[in-house]
DNA sequence: TACACGTGGGG
DNA sequence: TCCCCAAGTGT
């Protein structure tokens, strides 16, 4: 075995994590759910996800014969709900077509939705034992920093020398220890800013490292401004405290969850209540909240809540798919953004605040 | 090929 | 308060 992968496997039998949840009971199942919800995620947010989610789906055939809204549900506050959508679809998948088994290949692998090139690597070598070369985040910082590679990895270019480097790294042999190895490295030692160099078994022939430049290794993608977006959140709420949601469409943000209904900042609470059939005369207040910024990666999103009490008796607006009264005290198994979630928690405390007032 | 896609932690 | 970005993928 080449230098890198040996010193790296001798640092991983003292130093590396043995005991992720997802390190416990191995099997194909068990690795791909959490190589999803690591995905631009950190272990510290994964880990409650990952046992609620297996608590509630042990094998892939009860996840493909769950509902997607508690798929979801089990999602919301993860992010990026694409993937809870393709996992699903993908359990689907394999329940049906392939009798329940997983492929064992990265090819077969990455043709299910939701998995790339990295992730079906990650799955084949951790849990099928084959050789494959994983190339994530941490990876990229690792190599770039040993390699000295100039460019930052959104560049194609950049991106095709990591995973030469990546390739010709990895070893036939202890595929999976090699795999998690060099995840954790980047983790633990090579860090984003102020790597522990003293500690890392690849320092002697690190390019960087002997350049004196691990702060330029990977480089910086160029910044850029964040567009500023506002809308106004209705929320709707009717005598009985239960607040009207509406389903956003699959594509998009926040796609197939329930939100309190977004609009454009200029729009009126009347004409809101009229696309679900409440009639102006049912509106017994209405209180605008001060905003608040929600950051995304790409933009700002500045949230106008508006809240609307409906009157004592005045009839629902009907029930039609897409529609959802939902009712704090009770919560349904739906998926929320964390906007929408924070929202509904402080609901009732709202409304009596704003009585006061 | 860029860009969209969430959220929370750290500097 | 603001910026970067983390076990990336899909379009």
């Amino acid at each position: 075995m080449e230098w890198f992968a040996s010193r790296l496997l001798r640092w991983f039998d003292e130093h590396g994590r043995k005991d992720l949840p997802w390190q416990r009971d191995i099997d194909a199942y068990r690795v791909w759910v959490s190589e999803i919800m690591l995905q631009q995620t950190q272990v510290t947010t994964v880990i409650p996800y990952f046992e609620r989610f297996m608590a509630r789906f042990p094998t892939v055939v009860d996840l493909a014969a769950a509902d997607i809204d508690e798929v979801l549900h089990l999602w919301s506050g993860l992010g990026y709900y694409a993937r809870a959508r393709n996992l699903h679809r993908a359990a689907q998948r394999v329940a049906e077509e392939l009798n329940g088994q997983f492929p064992a290949t990265p090819e077969a692998l990455e043709a299910l939705p939701g998995i790339g090139r990295s992730t079906a690597a990650a799955i084949a070598a951790i849990a099928c034992g084959k050789r494959a070369a994983i190339l994530d985040g941490n990876v990229k910082r690792v190599l770039a920093r040993f390699h000295a590679v100039p460019g930052h990895p959104g560049q194609t270019q950049t991106l095709k020398a990591l995973w030469a480097h990546a390739e010709a790294h990895t070893p036939e042999d202890r595929i999976a220890h090699y795999t998690q190895a060099i995840m954790d490295l980047g983790a633990t030692v090579c860090t984003r800013v102020r790597p522990a160099c003293t500690r890392c078994p690849l320092a002697g022939r690190c390019e960087a490292r002997s350049r004196d430049a691990t702060a330029s290794f990977p480089e910086r993608r160029p910044a850029k401004a964040k567009p500023e977006r506002a809308a106004r959140l209705f929320l709707i709420v009717d005598s009985a405290g239960a607040c009207l949601l509406e389903q956003r469409p699959v594509d998009g943000l926040w796609g197939g969850l329930w939100t309190p209904p977004e609009r454009p900042v200029d729009t009126q609470a009347v004409s809101v209540c009229e696309e679900f059939s409440i009639n102006e005369t049912q509106i017994a207040a209405f209180h605008q909240a001060p905003p608040f910024r929600h950051t995304f990666t790409h933009f700002h999103l500045d949230i106008h809540p508006v809240y609307v009490r409906l009157d004592p008796g005045s009839p629902r607006a009907m029930d039609r798919p897409g529609v959802l009264w939902f009712a704090p005290a009770t919560p349904q198994a739906v998926g929320l953004s964390a906007p929408a979630a924070k929202l509904l928690a402080s609901l009732s405390t709202d409304l009596q605040e704003f009585q006061r007032t």
